[in-house]
DNA sequence: GACATATAGGTATAATATTATTTATTACTA
DNA sequence: TAGTAATAAATAATATTATACCTATATGTC
């Protein structure tokens, strides 16, 4: 029996970096490239990124390096990004209308269905051509629409609740921008995205520095 | 001598979950807290919370637990929060504006001083009191408002430029949500958010969910 | 108020997970 | 054919997380 090892969560979340460059490679018209080469463009060691690809298999060949193509469309692959998402944005305020606005989206198969909101200001909008509606219609579009995606840029307030309806509905992966965090069943995925706490990692870090330097230089005097 | 131990960043990113909790615990009125009472709610271990927190000193007590509005005041004093950071926004358009619009930054010490883009159409237009400027005052604006951090919510192609303008203006940590890596010296910090990789993140997750199950129910059959 | 007991943080140690390094082998390029 | 460069696998080095123990403090009981 071959035991399926589990790929960690450090690897996975290094992918979409790969994706980028590689498609970047890609427009600049690179047909090749060897793991070496890639290392000092991204900034990380080769041998890293030998390992990660072989834990989905061997993309490159020897003596040639990976063909940017197709290394691209493969990982393209593994994170599914060659399949078709169905999504719906529940929050229509700003943030939900930059993700709504942002194109690249649905170059790779995530379909914004619908856009919900409960200001009632809003619901008639059109954004991008999708018209913001009222939560009312909520499970029964998610039913019409075959959606299984949701980004949820509403208050923390509301979000526990409308996640709840969300699962209940049959959405499978949530995108959380709200700053709570979700209990969901296990076969529903949540991606937080806390702004706020990017934010204080942030202040954190330039503190930290700032202090470092300022014992540097008592040191000196 | 001694030897200052390198705090790692695996702590670092989990202090503001725990200020997130800590502050919720206070706002409900909660004086004390266990370790073991806050892993149950925050679904990590106790022991991870005492020496995530010991690293920066012995914050509790033994048999009593920790003061939460203490603990709170103290890890808001690591992140920096208790300082005030003065920010620009570089792109007034939707996500630059939720980011604006977020009125609890002000409450962290978040101070947005001004916000900028190239977009004529924006140039003047006013945002929760704050004038939308053209690029070209940048340099200037920075100095006269002692401005040390900016967030970048511009497209690719404009970041890199726009970023080396911020770091030669004395900016020294930049929030960057552009989709490219930035370079910038080693005194200057980029936290960044890239939305696109989280999506990919949540993509895999829910195909690889997906696919597991549909070999556990071949499995079954 | 004194004592016993349970509580709970701090800290050292062990276990895991993640990265990096190294080596041998093999396929392809030029 | 020589050189390049990936694969694969083993090992070493780090980083991260969990476990276990020690001890101070709080609390309840007499």
């Amino acid at each position: 029996m071959v035991m399926e090892r589990e790929i960690s969560k450090a690897v996975i979340s290094r992918l979409p970096r790969y994706y980028r460059y590689l498609g970047e490679l890609l427009e600049n018209g690179v047909e090749r490239i060897s793991s070496n080469e890639l290392s000092i463009k991204m900034k990380v060691t080769a041998s890293q990124i030998r390992q990660d690809l072989n834990n989905f298999g061997g993309f490159g060949q020897q003596g040639y390096g990976y063909n940017v193509k197709y290394l691209y469309t493969e990982i393209g692959k593994i994170l599914g990004i060659d399949r078709q998402h169905n999504l719906i944005i529940i929050g229509a305020g700003n943030l939900g209308q930059a993700i709504a606005n942002y194109a690249n989206f649905e170059k790779r198969g995530f379909v914004i269905k619908g856009m919900f909101d409960i200001n009632p200001r809003l619901i008639g909008l059109v954004v991008r051509g999708i018209e913001i509606r009222g939560v009312e219609d909520l499970e029964q579009f998610i039913v019409d629409n075959d959606v299984q995606m949701a980004a949820l840029t509403i208050p923390k307030t509301k979000a526990p609740e409308i996640a709840d309806r969300l699962v209940k509905a049959g959405i499978k992966a949530i995108w959380n921008f709200a700053h709570v965090d979700l209990v969901v069943p296990d076969d529903v995925v949540v991606e937080n995205v806390h702004l706020s706490e990017s934010l204080m990692r942030l202040s954190y870090r330039i503190c930290s520095l700032q202090d470092q330097k300022k014992k540097e230089d008592k040191k000196k005097a």
